[in-house]
DNA sequence: TATGAATGAGACTTCATTCAT
DNA sequence: AATGAATGAAGTCTCATTCAT
């Protein structure tokens, strides 16, 4: 009984914690019109006014979801920086498949936002959106890192690509479940990518010449 | 009399295609929850009840639109059989890519419902899958066209890195816009995928031996 | 029991009909805030929702409220056509009373929807003005009519010092209940408005020499 | 340390006047149902916790508004004694439409809670009633000052005519806005009724004979 | 073949208020 | 003297669906 009236005690922190725990789950198994404030009440044991007081709305609410996760996702990540050129991209590969493979729930969250486009634009969709555009500035910086030679266009085209890849492999994974071997796929893709690189490189310096 | 009927069960008809077409729209801008049977009422002019004339539920609405869309989609397509393999993938790739350029409304609505995990799941869900999954079977075979070595793995390596890359690559269309460069992403993917055929026929035969 | 099957069924005047009086009911008790669908629900018998199929939004329900009322009030009005103009203002003061006196209810609210200034406005407020200015004009005719040589903003005083007063005596009623003499007081307000016109009639014509 | 309670204490009246000068401001534009402590707690800056603090619940904070509100307004009267009655009661009226112009808010309020009809009475709509009984003895007076012949009725009828100038011609600029000239009307209406005291003193007088 | 009307459940959100600190 | 946090009730409105005609 004590331990109820602690616990009933002010304490934000934890408070808005469960609450953006319980919204993570539901809102990467039904996205954002699945989510709904009485489920994620229902969830995190707070009454749904409860959560009005620590998110303005629906929306800031599944926004701070995405800012937390990818938050989260994103200090996980460890930037290689020796080895080959091949050896960093297969370093990184593999750590992109590894990030897929453990958390994948809020990566379905992203890209259903993504996919979505209805009058009023959620903040959490436009939130997500950056997220990716910044990881598609590393992307690019690394296949600059690999291939200088390559021309701008060049470049934008690799990294789409292999983004493209990762998201693809995703979506198998997420819809072929244990049939489909994330790793192996992963591999391929990037040795792939590195190819298209050398491929890229070498239409470029026909051209100059 | 018989005109009075004749011109009726035409105009069922009519009423019918007009429900499943506000449904598309709205369902592939919204996806499944974001789309109500009060917005398509509005967004086709009749009245919510003969929705329910037309359709079950909700979900047969939906499950209708997915079911048409795939019709007419697959029904545009056309397998190239002369030409080396090479010419053939090729071709394949750049039908695909005009398909996505063409009609990305209801494959976005697929890829949502793809991407969504709830308690009950609807049928317009187990529909898109089957359609995607016999899509995945015709890319098999072209990949046994090409490499008859592989075995029975690999082939599925490849037809699911074949269609993860269009996943992907739709995924950067409908995130990046005009400057996404759709068909000459496609191009590269095409030979990104002729040549991962080779290598994994080239490291099937290094196994064989 | 057949009774209730056919109480249900489809009777979409009716039950408008039945909405709005408890609309007009609560309203003109409680004002705009005041009047929450769930009291209407409650004291009309139909569900919440079958409110909105009458009715767009709570505006819409209160501004038809007001059109409702004012249309009935007014189309209990009779000008009367002979007799001295004395006379005839005399007939018209005793009509605004006796109208203050049986239909009290929504002149309050009108009253109240009139003294509220909000960020945005109800449409029922805008429409009890429309019906406030036609009045208005009336007034200004009738004045017209009695002295006919005032000028423009004469006319204009004396039509807006008759209303004032209607007002004033009606807010008068509303506080004082029973110790106020609603038709005496009228009958003075009649007379001092005649006095009125004369002598700005008076002041014009001095003016004018 | 009696330097801080005394800071203490004055910040606790800064506050209370903070909290108020929010709550007149609302509550005249939306009057007591569109008053919400959020909304003040917003508008002055303190949490709603500490609105609580000062006052004991919405009606209290409402009816200390009005308390306050009407304080300061009679402080702001002068009591003319001296020249004809005629003049003084001219000098009275300028005061009040001087009044009415300057500060609309509080009044807009009291007639919107005067109107008001709830199943429980709020303890503001009380208060304002009361000055408004204390303001109409005094316009009594000030008629018996000038016709002392007249007999309580009369009495009465001239002072509940004269307050309802007042707030009829209050409602008018409030509606009107600068198309309203209120100092002549309020000019006019100050004639009018020394003319009815006059007219009702000899109907007096004709009675008694 | 179609539809006007109804309906209970539940959506998001705000309300006035309390309480421990 | 003040406040961060919590809370149940109630607010407006939309939902999918049904039913009589």
């Amino acid at each position: 009984m004590a331990d109820t009236s602690r616990r009933r005690r002010a304490n934000g922190e934890a408070s808005r914690a469960k609450i953006l725990d319980a919204a993570t789950e539901i809102a990467s198994e039904r996205g954002y019109e699945g989510t709904s404030i009485n489920l994620v009440s229902k969830r995190c044991g707070l009454p749904a006014s409860s959560i009005y007081w620590h998110f303005a709305d629906k929306d800031d609410l599944i926004a701070a979801v995405i800012e937390r996760s990818f938050g989260r996702w994103l200090s996980a990540w460890s930037v290689p920086d020796d080895g080959t050129p091949r050896d960093r991209v297969a370093e990184m590969t593999m750590q992109v498949a590894k990030a897929l493979l453990e958390s994948p729930d809020f990566l379905r969250l992203g890209l259903m936002l993504a996919l979505e486009r209805r009058p009023v634009e959620p903040r959490a969709r436009e939130m997500y959106l950056q997220v990716r555009a910044q990881a598609q500035i590393q992307l690019r910086e690394a296949a600059m890192d690999m291939s200088p030679d390559l021309d701008a266009a060049a470049l934008d085209q690799l990294a789409t690509y292999a983004m493209a890849g990762a998201d693809g492999l995703f979506i198998a994974k997420e819809i072929g479940g244990d049939s489909v071997d994330l790793p192996a796929l992963f591999d391929l893709h990037g040795r792939m990518v590195i190819d298209a690189a050398l491929r890229l490189a070498e239409s470029t310096r026909d051209e100059d010449s």
